[in-house]
RNA sequence: UGGGGCGUAGCCAAGCGGUAAGGCAACGGGUUUUGAUCCCGUGAUUCGCAGGUUCGAAUCCUGCCGCCCCAGCCA
């Protein structure tokens, strides 16, 4: 992270800052609102906020944005708080709510009165709709527009004291009813609601709006640098307004950059709520969905995470980014620490017919093909096997180089096998291959340096542990499903694939949230949520690169 | 339609008047007891379009086109 060359148009901003001395240090914010989990979007945010004053040796603060009693809650700050440091990144003591500053954002309501620049409208919420006018045509005055400062300031004081029920009054900023810009046709400030708090209880029973306490709060932190989405910009103006009336010794700066949309998943809080409450998954951390409890749980590394944003790059451009960037980081900071081990998803029997009864041997296989300070280990040999199914075909092309009746195969650290014969049931399904092995050929040995064309995984029969295997895939068919008419219409049905795998006995020790590569399959860890001592479950974090899958799919389809 | 923003390869993204970085994907080839990893190599005569300024334009000017956001007492 070399300051000297910013990455972004965000970071140049900050380093011109610094350079100009226009601020001695950097403070930025995150402010969550705690209605719901954490996501893909905010982790974007979160590495920015962070990264720069991380950077920069500035400060940032984890800000909760409560302004809106009801429908927030104490579990999502809790989630919030543990997504945040997963994701490595720290807050020290600058761990802040909105409503921390509700008594001094009402002493500055109060001022904003006094100044004639807000007033309290007894107009309907309705009727301050057909007031507000159109995008195309100006809104018109409130008959309560000129109220004295008395009048206001003594209805603002029953407000807060309780004297009317919700939506009877509503205190608002006194700017244009005629603006272009609609977010400054007198802009409520306060609106009632008497709501117990999910932190401070019953002290309030009118609750500021947004604009007014996010720009507040930041000028009460100290914030530099207020960096938000996009749909914000319109709400600039109205930002800096109140800096401008208020005077606040301090003066944040509001940027705003664009969101980042992942291809093939949905960002909406509300959304992803209603999958959620409907069931469509089992919980926020479902290893699908797109929100951080979910990826930690599917076993993304929080690296892997932050590469995919520090790749995705800060701009103000839309953008949809595809999920094979997300996949690869993903398989970037797996692929060197995860030992490999190998299981069978779709078993399918082998019988070694010249091998003898009884018999078991011990054959050791690397932990890892590239690095051998990894060490070997122990996995157990005997007359009867498991391998995939996919790793038979009958009716083979030429380019299948796995095995087929009459072919050979290497088994993975072990022998070279050849199928002689094929076991069907009566339906003509392949129920088990009988084979004969090379006893020449054991990985490291005399023969071993034989070549064939095709080596596979295997798991013997008889040592094997049984486990759920949890494969997952998009949670949707469209690439923006942010934008259907019906978002269940674009559910994938095949997200979750549940197997029966056999795993060879050095799995046996696989801790949560640590991932394994299985050979030729992909990476995956134990559940942090169902695995169980004698119930193992595990979840495919994400396949590996699979030419073979793209080869069969370019025949298939110069066949069709 | 008023206002605000954005258009550089399939997806991201540098570029800041001097002749189009990089990543992902794709496609060739090499290594390989994971069809993985790794390693080489291949893409924009052109930057939404059209004009203009300039010796020189993705960068400056004008016009047009396309996409996104805003009419909560949500954030």
């Amino acid at each position: 992270m070399t300051d000297s060359a910013p990455r972004d148009f965000i970071r140049q901003i900050i380093h011109d800052d610094l350079e100009s001395g226009k601020h001695a240090g950097i403070v930025t914010r995150f402010p969550p609102e705690p209605n719901g989990y954490l996501h893909i979007g905010h982790v974007m945010s979160i590495c920015l906020n962070f990264g720069v004053a991380d950077e920069t040796g500035g400060r940032t603060y984890l800000r909760f944005d409560d302004t809106n009693p009801g429908r927030e809650d104490e579990e999502y700050v809790r989630a919030i708080k543990d997504d945040v440091r997963w994701l490595g990144f720290d807050w020290a003591d600058r761990l802040t709510h909105a409503s921390d500053y509700f008594g001094r954002l009402y002493e500055a309501a109060e001022t904003l009165i006094g100044l004639g620049l807000a007033y309290v409208d007894s107009l309907s919420a309705d009727e301050i709709r057909e007031f507000r006018g159109t995008l195309t045509e100006p809104g018109k005055d409130s008959p309560f527009r000129d109220r004295s400062v008395d009048e206001n300031l003594a209805l603002f004081r029953r407000m807060r004291a309780g004297e009317f029920g919700d939506g009877e009054l509503v205190l608002r900023a006194k700017i244009d009813m005629a603006s272009p810009n609609i977010n400054l046709r007198d802009p409520a400030l306060y609106r009632i609601r008497h709501v117990t708090h999910q932190t401070t209880g019953d002290a309030w029973c009118i609750y500021p709006m947004y604009d007014f306490a996010h720009t507040l709060s930041d000028a009460f932190e100290g914030i530099t640098h207020s960096l938000c989405t996009l749909e914000f910009e319109d709400h600039r103006p109205l930002y800096n307004w109140f800096l401008d009336v208020l005077q606040p010794p301090h003066r944040p700066r509001q940027i705003e950059f664009s969101r980042l949309n992942l291809a093939y998943t949905i960002t909406s809080k509300r959304k992803l709520n209603a999958l959620v409450t409907e069931k469509i998954v089992s919980g926020w951390d479902d290893p699908r969905m797109p929100t951080i409890a979910g990826m930690r749980r599917r076993g993304y590394p929080p690296t892997a995470l932050r590469d995919f944003v520090r790749r995705a790059g800060v701009t103000k451009k839309d953008k949809l980014i595809e999920m094979g960037m997300l996949e690869n980081c993903v398989r970037e900071a797996l692929g060197d620490p995860a030992p490999r081990r190998m299981a069978v998803l779709r078993p399918l029997r082998v019988v070694l017919t010249n091998y003898p009864e009884g018999q078991v041997e011990t054959v050791q296989a690397a932990n890892h093909p590239n690095d051998p300070s990894m060490g070997m280990r122990d996995v157990p040999f005997s007359r009867e096997l498991w391998i995939e199914q996919d790793d038979f075909m009958e009716d083979a092309p030429r380019k299948f180089f796995r095995l087929k009746p009459g072919g050979e195969v290497r088994l993975r650290a072990a022998y070279i096998i050849r199928c002689d014969e094929v076991v069907k049931d009566a339906d003509g399904n392949v129920t088990e291959l009988r084979c004969t092995y090379d006893a020449d050929t054991r990985s490291g040995e005399g023969g071993s340096d034989r070549k064939v064309k095709g080596t596979i995984h295997w798991v013997s029969a008889a040592h094997a542990i049984d486990a759920e295997v949890r494969l997952y895939d998009r949670l949707f068919n469209v690439a923006n499903p942010n934008t259907a008419d019906d978002f269940h219409e674009a559910l994938n049905p095949a997200s979750l694939e549940c197997v029966a795998a056999k795993l060879e006995p050095a799995l046996a020790d696989a801790e949560a949230g640590v991932a394994v590569q299985f050979e030729r399959l992909g990476y995956f860890c134990p559940d942090s949520g169902d695995d169980a001592p004698g119930a193992r479950v595990f979840n495919r974090i994400v396949t590996l690169r699979d030419s073979w899958a793209k080869l069969e799919k370019q025949e298939l389809a110069g066949q069709g």
